[in-house]
DNA sequence: AATCCGGGGAA
DNA sequence: TTCCCAGGATT
């Protein structure tokens, strides 16, 4: 190994980070156990999530589910739904099908390496690099969007941190930087690091204990990194929902296609180009599911939202049709709908929209 | 390499 | 509005 890619090049980086750690960390609950189970919860938790936005769900996970095989056994449903709210929803399933695996293949025990971990569905180059580091003290470098921030200004990187490529360019920097001391403490320092002291946005530059060495800083550069390519706008969908209902049943499906929200339930839909549903089409909608339908209940006035993802626009209107006898067989079987109660839906996964609609005033 | 997959909080 | 969050899977 060439002095230019030692850490001794610069021993001033994780030296500081560890002595800032200890004084500025957060008293989170997933940092006091070295259990591979609870720390994997977490990091599977907190991908692309706030910690402020993600621990109330650590807490109930590690309460409803404190060992893996519990989580194994729960109905998939079940933890879709203690999963609600909190998006991407294929990490609760991917998270899912990973504690059945571990249980049923590996005695319930996890990887025990970096290399094992990233075999798990679910768990990428970082997540893999959390738990090695935290619960095995493993000496594998974790790459987040802190690490990305905070390396991309002390160092001066200029790479695009949003280009696949740039990765390893701050992969091998992190690697030289990880002490082989204490790789869990230096990673877990310099995520805490990005995420309270070198923030996105007005990093507290003035209390800053890399200020000196910070090649943003020194350059008065802080605003323009890291370099982050935007991504391109969202697209607008248009979905018409038919809340089939009679008597106490309301009709759900669950979603299954390649779609957003699979997994979770909601009610017939049309989408369409537009925003508009001509009342005839509505009409034709129903009666193809083979539903009888009360002509006058389709008068009411439909509940418009409007739900915003990262990637699409939702234009949602939910029109309440009340059926005069229930949906036949024939139809439950095509279009995937079966009856539920109030109750019972209570006790489903639902997408942030679907259970805004339900808890509405007045529903 | 590009695209898709949620939802919330902050400014 | 815009940005970004303890990313990963798929194509």
């Amino acid at each position: 190994m060439t002095s230019h890619s030692s850490a001794l090049a610069h021993p001033f980086f994780a030296s500081a980070l560890l002595n800032w750690y200890p004084r500025h960390r957060r008293d989170l609950p997933w940092r006091h156990t070295r259990d591979p189970y609870a720390i994997w919860l977490s990091e599977v938790i907190l991908q692309q999530t706030r910690v402020k936005q993600g621990l109330p769900y650590y807490l109930d996970f590690v309460t409803t589910y404190p060992t893996v095989q519990q989580l194994a056994a729960a109905p998939e449903d079940e933890v879709m739904r203690h999963w609600q709210g909190l998006g991407y929803y294929s990490r609760a399933r991917n998270m899912h099908h990973t504690a059945k695996q571990v249980t049923s293949e590996f005695g319930g025990q996890f990887p025990g390496s970096y290399a094992g971990l990233l075999q798990l569905k679910g768990v990428g180059q970082y997540t893999a690099a959390a738990i090695a580091s935290f619960a095995y003290d493993e000496q594998v470098a974790v790459l987040d969007g802190n690490v990305y921030r905070v390396l991309a200004r002390v160092f001066g990187i200029s790479a695009d941190i949003a280009a696949p490529a740039s990765r390893k360019v701050f992969q091998q920097l992190a690697d030289t930087l990880i002490p082989a001391a204490s790789p869990a403490e230096f990673n877990q320092a310099i995520m805490e690091f990005g995420a309270i002291q070198c923030t996105p946005v007005k990093p507290d530059c003035l209390f800053c204990p890399l200020q000196g060495q910070c090649f943003a800083f020194q350059h008065g550069m802080v605003q323009e990194l890291p370099v982050k390519s935007k991504a391109k706008a969202a697209r607008t969908r248009y979905f018409h929902y038919m809340v089939l209902r009679y008597d106490d049943t309301i009709y759900l499906r669950k979603r299954t296609d390649k779609d957003i929200w699979q997994g979770l339930y909601d009610f017939a839909l049309t989408e369409t180009d537009s925003p508009d549903l001509p009342p005839t089409d509505l009409l034709d909608a129903v009666e193809a599911l083979g539903g009888k339908l009360d002509t006058s209940s389709v008068s009411e006035p439909a509940y418009a939202a409007r739900h915003v993802l990262s990637h699409q626009k939702v234009e949602a209107r939910f029109h309440p049709v009340w059926l005069e006898a229930p949906l036949p067989v024939s139809a439950l079987t095509a279009t995937g709908l079966a009856a539920f109660t109030s109750p019972e839906i209570e006790q489903l996964p639902k997408a942030v929209l679907i259970s805004n609609y339900l808890g509405r005033p007045g529903f």
